[in-house]
DNA sequence: AAATTGTCGGCAATCGATTGCAAGACATAT
DNA sequence: ATATGTCTTGCAATCGATTGCCGACAATTT
């Protein structure tokens, strides 16, 4: 790594000072001879305020390019105009955050959460005890909290939402959970990504996918169902890849490899799991979908791209984003919202 | 706090208080018969409190449990302890903030971030006007800014990095330039990728990239470069692909199909856009690297997954994340920073 | 016993913007 | 000229935590 020798930049960082710099509105006050409520009236448009004066307060603060204090304001009003975006990787270390799957979710989030005027505050966090959430939501920094994806954290999420409103939770709904969930209908993914498979003439089906993972358990509880209403209970293994792990590969190579009875189905428990087997897979020279058929789950951009291209389960991420959205809103106006479960719809694309 | 084990029904969300809650250091310290100064001592561990009352407060606070509010102590601190991380769209509309650079990066950043005790606020924004960098520099909602590429906004940068210390950019340098950034050695980047087209027998070379973009027009640069160096500058096309857009790979393969005398090597200027290189070539039939050898660049994850696997430029991004958050650090306390170069290496896999 | 040192904790100002209340300015109606 | 009303604007309290300064009291020294 080579540090530039010439600076040539940093030299003069430091403009002449054209005008005074204005700390706060009082400043700006005094400069236009009016009190600082006058002021404040007149930045944000409200009371009623003579045009003549809004107008040169105005002007006065865009020449000193002022801009009042965000965090005084948040204070008085009682808002931080941020929401905070949780992504708990509770059941396992070697989950990343830049997962494709988080990754798609939160650019819609971050758009959506933009257009109506609210900052996004990321928050990573590897739950340790159950006080994860609890922090967060009580340290007063965010005027809600959208949790993406209940890991096995959904204990605490009950516990939380029991209390504080404004919190929404991407992932599956469970009868009788407390916290308000979006998500698909997890288990029919499973039953309709099986059933294809099946309906395809596989027998011998393997599920990838780690179901300590709420979601995950009840894909994989679809699976079995198909399984079992086409008889073929007995053909199933588990196989628990770790949904995205680095050191899984390996693993997932080794199984197809040793296998005895290869299977001739797989359903993964998401693309990106999917996107491994494929690799392992064409490293042994296991052609897909003559060999063996995989499917996904998810339906994200890289399932396109995939060799051969992934046929998937989709999951409607702008509409489950634009209701996350919705119902988060409506809980901090005080509303009570219910879960929403989503129909997932298969997609066939060259993989199975 | 109350936990009882059957409360698996979500029908009584509200739970009987015990305990009033408390909404501020003030009324815990009435019920601690003591002030507010010293429960704000006691909690923050700071000035002399004795070990007895300090506990006192502490379990009565955990009893309670009251966590101080984070706006009032930012407004009296003046520290919001956020960083902002700024991704700008400016020279196209179509890139998605779920482009997967960016999500590496960002996934860098919000660990790094964490670890120090601070938390991310992410904007994407489209620049219109040259406003954008202000308004969320003077918002007063974070304590420092990380942008993430330059996009076609150096001088917006250059104007707000002159009088806003805290501020570091993720992208190209160029002497002169105001801002402090970090990033590639770009134009070697460039210049190395076609190098290697060139050893391995390569004559016809196109250029797949949108160089309204800093760092893209700097990698074309050294791809010109290279191509000039070696007697065949006038063999170079440049085929201005946007980075992202989806609209842009029936463009890549028209492009590859019709023309005449197809490019032997193809320099794209990032791994996104040679996915969709790959992706339409396929569809053509047309054989990487037999016919045509790709060279991407960046080394994300995802180019050990193409088919063929990606030879690619590596940034070594984590070695980047470090050195932002490490200038942007030392900016907030005070120091100057220089800019970083970094070197970029080149990979070879199966696809060049 | 008086003086000195040291701990502990209270008082009150402060960060900067918002907003209910009321007073002042000005125009119109009586 | 007085009364009534409408517009504007100022005053001052408020949001909740932090912190410099000072006083109260205990422990130690002379």
């Amino acid at each position: 790594m080579l540090r530039d020798s010439d600076n040539a930049g940093g030299r003069r960082e430091q403009q002449v000072a054209k005008l005074e710099r204005i700390r706060n509105i009082a400043e700006l006050a005094h400069l236009a001879g009016v009190s600082p409520g006058t002021v404040s009236r007149a930045l944000s448009d409200s009371g009623m305020i003579s045009a003549k004066t809004r107008e040169r307060i105005k002007a006065l603060a865009r020449e000193y390019d002022f801009r009042p204090s965000a965090m005084a304001r948040n204070l008085r009003i009682q808002r931080t105009g941020a929401i905070g975006v949780v992504i708990p990787l509770g059941h396992e270390t070697g989950q990343h955050i830049s997962d494709p799957f988080f990754m798609t979710m939160l650019g819609l989030l971050a758009d959506a959460l933009t257009e109506r005027g609210y900052d996004l505050v990321l928050s990573r966090v590897i739950p340790a005890g159950d006080e994860w959430l609890d922090r967060i939501v009580d340290a007063g920094r965010v005027d809600g909290v959208i949790v993406i994806g209940q890991s096995d954290q959904s204990a605490a999420l009950d516990r939380v939402a029991a209390r504080y409103r404004p919190l929404v939770v991407w992932g599956g709904y469970v009868p009788g959970q407390v916290h308000c969930s979006v998500g698909s209908d997890n288990r029919l993914g499973g039953e309709l990504a099986t059933r294809h498979l099946i309906a395809q003439g596989c027998r011998r089906i393997a599920f990838f996918g780690d179901d300590r993972a709420l979601e995950i358990a009840q894909r994989l509880e679809g699976c079995r169902a198909a399984m079992t209403a086409a008889g073929i209970g007995d053909q199933l293994t588990v196989f628990p890849a770790q949904l995205v792990a680095e050191t899984t590969q390996p693993d997932i190579a080794e199984y197809l490899g040793e296998h005895a009875a290869r299977p001739q189905g797989i359903v993964a428990a998401s693309d990106v799991v999917a996107m491994r087997a494929l690799r392992a897979l064409a490293e042994f020279g296991i052609a897909v979908p003559d060999d063996v058929r995989v499917m996904g789950f998810d339906d994200l951009a890289i399932a396109e791209h995939m060799v051969p291209r992934l046929s998937t389960v989709r999951q409607d991420l702008d509409s489950g984003a634009r209701h996350l959205i919705d119902a988060l809103f409506r809980r901090m106006a005080g509303e009570a919202t219910d879960s929403v479960v989503m129909a997932p719809e298969i997609v066939i694309r060259m993989s199975a």
